[in-house]
DNA sequence: TTACCAGTTTTTGAATTCAAAAAGGTTCCA
DNA sequence: TGGAACCTTTTTGAATTCAAAAACTGGTAA
């Protein structure tokens, strides 16, 4: 198995599968269920141990990083930037196709939303503004993004949400599918970071993450 | 040694040391100027090809990564947005100590302008920045910034500027020094982002990077 | 009981080892 | 001479080994 392959399934198990944040990450299960030695797969926990996902502790192994309240302000704030940049360089960059399929995921996600399926929503919206970040047509850009969405994934797209905000969330991006389609890079900029805003609030509200943990 | 200062150490070696763009990476020689083996100096070098300062060939060693006109192009497009986020952050929450520090960090470097220093004049410039990014208070944004930052510095630190540059760079920098005293947030970032994109021009101009290699 | 300690086991971090791949060198032949 | 085939050496990637640190265990004494 390649070096990046081990990095991407041990961040897919992190973002994604059994160990949730603060779990101890069992080194010799990994080992096995990778069929790989300790080797490459302590190469791939200091890579994502730099990238945030996991936290090191001298001498007592690594644990999957949990996030305090200060990690969510700080990674809301640049990943308010992150999107903002994106929609700006995406205005002139993005394609008519592109911008049909952006189109037609928001046609799904009110789809989900009108049938309250929480679940099908956040897949739907998730696409939607990985899409933006993949019109901006900028690497280095959609490498940060990938590194900070990681992060906050189970935050952004687990909390759940009140009727009002999330009809707002609609209405906003109503308002992002607007702007793209009218290649309004400015506006575009300020709505994203509006609806990051929001959320960020939400999450915070829903308490999401410790305030004294590191 | 520990596993960070490892990283750190390769990072400088190959940020500011003796191994350029393109060279291979002498793992053997690495080892034992850093007095360890193979493994610890082998996880550095994962960590660091996934910040992009190090390509790794599968069964043909390392390099140094080498800039292509697209690699400038799109991190000086991310440094851009960063440095704003930055200037934006910072303004409300600059002690009027950092303040200060980047007021007699200006002086000293029209100081280095007026005698034509160019190298002092950039370890000011270069310092100038980072103060603003700290007082942004966001250690992710820092770390993203410290990252992009690492990869462009040869190009952004040791492009020669016309003397008409150079005198509009220095104007722009009381800007950015106004601005911050002003707490003017949007103009802060306003400003920060015309004299990055100036100097990417700059950059750009000089024909730093490669078109051809990746 | 409960706090503490010695001895054992497990885990961790890093050096070493090992097999496979690539690079380098030599010989042989057209 | 040029180059193709073969063999040797070096380098690479990853498993294994090894020493040190931490965790666990059972026993002892207050």
């Amino acid at each position: 198995m390649m070096h990046d392959e081990v990095v991407a399934r041990l961040r897919h198990v992190l973002t994604e599968g059994e160990i949730p944040p603060g779990a101890r990450i069992p080194e010799r299960e990994l080992c096995a269920s990778f069929a790989i030695s300790r080797t490459p797969l302590r190469e791939a926990l200091k890579v994502l141990a730099s990238e945030g996902l996991v936290v090191l502790l001298p001498n007592r192994g690594s644990r999957a990083a949990k996030l305090t309240q200060k990690d969510v302000k700080e990674l809301f704030e640049v990943c308010e930037a992150l999107e903002a940049a994106a929609g700006e360089l995406a205005c002139p960059r993005i394609t008519d196709e592109q911008l049909g399929e952006i189109a037609e995921l928001q046609a799904r996600m009110v789809e989900h939303y009108r049938a309250r399926d929480l679940l099908s929503y956040y897949r739907c919206n998730r696409l939607i503004h990985e899409a933006i970040v993949r019109a901006a047509d900028n690497a280095v850009l959609a490498g940060f993004y990938e590194s900070i969405a990681a992060r906050i994934r189970r935050a952004r797209f687990i909390t759940p949400m009140t009727p009002e905000h999330w009809a707002l969330a609609i209405q906003e991006h109503e308002g992002i599918l607007n702007a793209l389609q009218r290649r309004d890079a400015g506006g575009l900029a300020h709505i994203l970071r509006t609806h990051l805003r929001r959320k960020r609030e939400e999450v915070v509200l829903a308490g999401f993450a410790d305030a004294n943990d590191r």
